[in-house]
RNA sequence: GCGGCUAUGGUGAAGCGGUUAACACAACCGGCUGUGAACCGGUCACGCAUGAGUUCGAUCCUCAUUAGCCGCCCCA
């Protein structure tokens, strides 16, 4: 007995409705993005280590241990890509599309990252984003509301209702350095009541202490600074426009000053996306400004924008009916399902099919093994329109079936160009 | 990386240390009628995640491995 081989750990296959279903949110994001002017990009799945390490800031240590490393021989050193934004960033350094005499410059990405991390629902090693950055030498408040409200609009728009959108402002890197700084001057007389990880966190990212789910440091964090407090007055200006922007819209949204995207590249605005039916599956989506991420790789003092979407998170939080009304519009289903019944098979048939389709028909066909009945099921299932049935009762003709409304005629054969004008004109949609 | 729970056909699942591993749905074959529903009859796990061990005997007990789920770490 053979031994099986299943796939690894933290992986997904995509199968019959979920493949469809991925790929209509995949071009309704597309499609939205477009409506902002984004254009579509394909980055490598794989980068330079470097790359990310030195793009994630100080917490890259711990970053690096949840790369999924790649042993190859010769002097680089890649890993497959864990997220798209530094991969991006490099992108429009190494084409020099920064030089563009059209600012701000608006892409938008689909395709896998991965995470050596242990899989959990809506967790996965391979996991699918969509996303969007924006570039320019300053990123300005129109293209700050840009990016958020395609991040939250494209997003109503795919789930049907509103979503929570909490938003936060991190400041310029000096505000964010006054923070840290008070941050530890706050924490460092309650240290040691606190727990093992906050002292780690406390080294590594004094931010993170705010996340802390043990219920005695959440007591601690309630008296801890605010950012906020922390703002020059032109970024807490930035932040009321923004602010003002969204309830204008009527969209509402919760400043969350506890709200600390992970990476230390971030600066000024920073947001993330829940959907309130699937608060348990965590963040559908998440995004922030870095105003100096693209400089630290190499390139020019360039700021930029981005988001990204979690799909298969998305996957999860569609119910089988808005499923269903996304693949409204999918093509795909059988105009004609070919049935061939008869002792003797002949290759007619099989020339019929491919005439069909060059006439721009979607055409298949039930096994040799199968009896009417079944074959009959199953053409059902597919959702086709109409059976071409081959039988001995008829010979040089063929049944044409009309599944939708169970009526049908024969057809001679001998024709194959009369034959296929005549289901052209029979069932043109 | 740490801790906990779980694993039986395509699906949902019952089951017990001992001969044929229930039942339902789906699928397939046949009947009614060579034509998709319903109904009726039949078929469908050489096998209980994988590997080893205990035992006269294991799907059931033990260990390891793999995978899923949950919590932690982390969450780009």
């Amino acid at each position: 007995m053979s031994e099986t081989i299943n796939k690894p750990r933290g992986t997904l296959d995509f199968i019959a409705k979920d493949k469809k279903v991925y790929d209509s949110i995949r071009s309704l994001l597309s499609a939205y993005a477009e409506k902002y002017g984004a254009e579509g990009i394909e980055i490598p799945s794989f980068e330079e280590k470097k790359l990310f390490v030195r793009g994630v800031g100080e917490s890259s240590d711990i970053v690096s241990k949840e790369m999924f490393g790649l042993d190859v021989k010769g002097e680089h050193d890649y890993v497959l890509r864990p997220e798209f934004t530094a991969g991006v960033n490099r992108m429009v350094i190494e084409n020099k599309l920064y030089a563009s005499p059209d600012l701000p410059l608006r892409f938008y990405y689909c395709g896998p990252v991965f995470r050596f991390e242990r899989p959990q629902k809506g967790r996965l090693r391979q996991l699918s984003q969509f996303g969007i950055e924006f570039f320019d030498s300053k990123i300005d408040i129109q293209t700050t509301l840009d990016a958020l409200l395609l991040f939250y609009r494209a997003a109503e728009e795919l789930l049907g209702h509103s979503l929570i959108l909490k938003i936060n402002f991190l400041g310029s890197f000096e505000s964010r350095v006054k923070y840290r700084e008070a941050l530890k001057e706050f924490y460092a007389p309650k240290l040691d009541s606190m727990c093992e990880d906050c002292h780690r966190r406390y080294q590594q990212n004094v931010l993170r202490i705010l996340d802390c789910k043990v219920p005695s440091d959440v007591e601690i964090n309630k008296e801890a600074p605010f950012i906020t407090d922390f703002l020059t007055e032109e970024d807490k200006k930035e932040l009321n426009t923004i602010i003002s922007v969204l309830e204008s819209l009527n969209i509402s949204y919760k400043l969350d000053p506890r709200l600390v995207r992970g990476l230390d590249y971030y600066t000024g605005l920073v947001f993330e996306l829940y959907d309130p039916m699937n608060m348990d599956l965590g963040a559908i989506g998440g995004g922030g400004q870095y105003g100096s991420l693209m400089k630290e790789i190499g390139g020019p003092d360039f700021e930029g924008i981005g988001f990204s979407y979690g799909m298969e998170r998305l996957l999860l939080s569609l119910d089988e009916q808005r499923k269903d009304a996304l693949l409204k519009n999918y093509k795909g289903d059988l105009d004609f399902f070919v049935i061939d019944l008869r002792k003797e098979k002949d290759t007619f048939p099989i020339i019929l099919e491919d005439e069909l389709r060059s006439e721009g028909y979607y055409v298949s066909s039930s096994s040799y093994s199968k009896a009417l009945n079944g074959s009959l099921k199953m053409a059902d299932r597919k959702n086709a329109s109409y059976a071409l049935i081959f039988d001995d009762y008829n010979p040089d003709s063929v049944i044409v079936k009309n599944l939708k409304e169970r009526s049908q005629e024969v057809v001679s054969t001998s024709d194959l160009d009369q034959l296929v004008s005549y289901l052209n004109n029979h069932f043109k949609k």
